[in-house]
DNA sequence: CGTACTGATGTCAGTTACTGACATGACAGT
DNA sequence: ACTGTCATGTCAGTAACTGACATCAGTACG
């Protein structure tokens, strides 16, 4: 490499934007080939060409680079729901229909192996749980503000977070090939026999 | 109780229990009147009489200190399940009425002031979510050995930890006054509504 | 045209959670 | 007493984070 690269590089790293799209992708490269134990924060950087502060710019610690798109994921959950419903439960199975369709099959390949990496670290498994716990609250926020009283309310998002967590998990197992909806109908018509 | 009962359980109290225990006591008291944060493992190591390196013998990170009592929970918890039972659901019911017990008044002002510090750090709560989550998989796992389906079974567990989690956050709010069965019977009512 | 301002980045020093390796000292059974 | 075991101490090291300050491309504005 000579002088000339790496200060391309230097100004590549320096000014053109979208450093946190390098550092996510260099780090899940990483974690694939050396784990997530055995991959610091100074190589993750180094990788995207950055520095390791920039890094901690961009995420608040190690774990969060691996959940930088389930920002949007809330999101489409939310707006899914209905502007307005008597039943806790119909709403939330409105949400789980909207938020479906971030989960296609051509993404499949990537949560696995996004996901064979989260399964064998416990930190970032609580990550995880950590946003899903979020989704639940803001769920619950979302319903009492529709007038379901609290309980019935966080009931129904934990309910609905529980479906979405039974499907999801059913949809990146190995040797699963069914739809992401066809999961979840299936999921849904079990907790119906289930009551 | 014999003599020699009496020396075994002092060895075990200087040698097993003592640090241990004498480190949570510490580790609680720090955390409530400095935070969590602002709370360094040496010094909850020093108000033990122990080393940091102590510490981290008895807990494997900083936070496992809060959840010293949690593996007795999940024991209870499991052993208070059925036998056996076609029903999930009511078999999950039956777990939590056991656990219920672990839940006296005696020990709502402990649970308040240990869940105040909780709330305020989410890294706590990412722990805390963990545990349930386990909690869930072994229920899940129980479940599955009486011959219920996979599905079945984890939504049904999912269902149990929800109704515990809803009861307990209830149970330990500020100005709460009704004992913890009183409130389950309200969530597993309101749950029955919902369906 | 230049000058000041902004925002992302670099640099650097420091704290603290955690780990591995080895030493010590009390107790248990022999 | 002798020896093995187990909880603990000691010490050195790694890596995740944080705060303070410097730098420099691009932009707005005179």
């Amino acid at each position: 490499m000579s002088a000339s690269d790496i200060t391309m590089m230097g100004i590549m790293a320096r000014w053109q934007g979208g450093a946190a799209e390098r550092l996510k992708e260099a780090a899940l490269g990483l974690f694939q080939t050396q784990g997530y134990d055995g991959t610091t924060v100074a190589e993750i950087a180094a990788a995207a060409g950055v520095t390791e502060r920039t890094f901690f710019r961009h995420f608040t610690d190690k774990r969060e680079v691996l959940f930088f798109d389930q920002q949007s994921f809330e999101g489409t959950f939310l707006n899914a729901l209905p502007a307005s419903s008597a039943d806790p439960i119909a709403a939330v199975i409105a949400g789980l229909g909207g938020a479906a369709a971030l989960f296609g099959e051509e993404r499949r390949g990537w949560s696995r192996a996004r996901q064979a990496i989260i399964a064998a670290n416990p930190g970032l498994q609580e990550r995880e749980l950590l946003k899903l716990s979020l989704l639940a609250v803001s769920l619950t926020r979302e319903l009492a503000g529709r007038g379901i009283d609290p309980i019935s309310a966080a009931l129904a998002a934990e309910t609905g977070v529980a479906v979405f967590r039974t499907t999801f998990t059913t949809w990146v197992a190995e040797g699963e090939t069914r739809s992401f909806p066809e999961i979840q109908d299936e999921v849904l018509e079990r907790l119906r026999a289930l009551l």
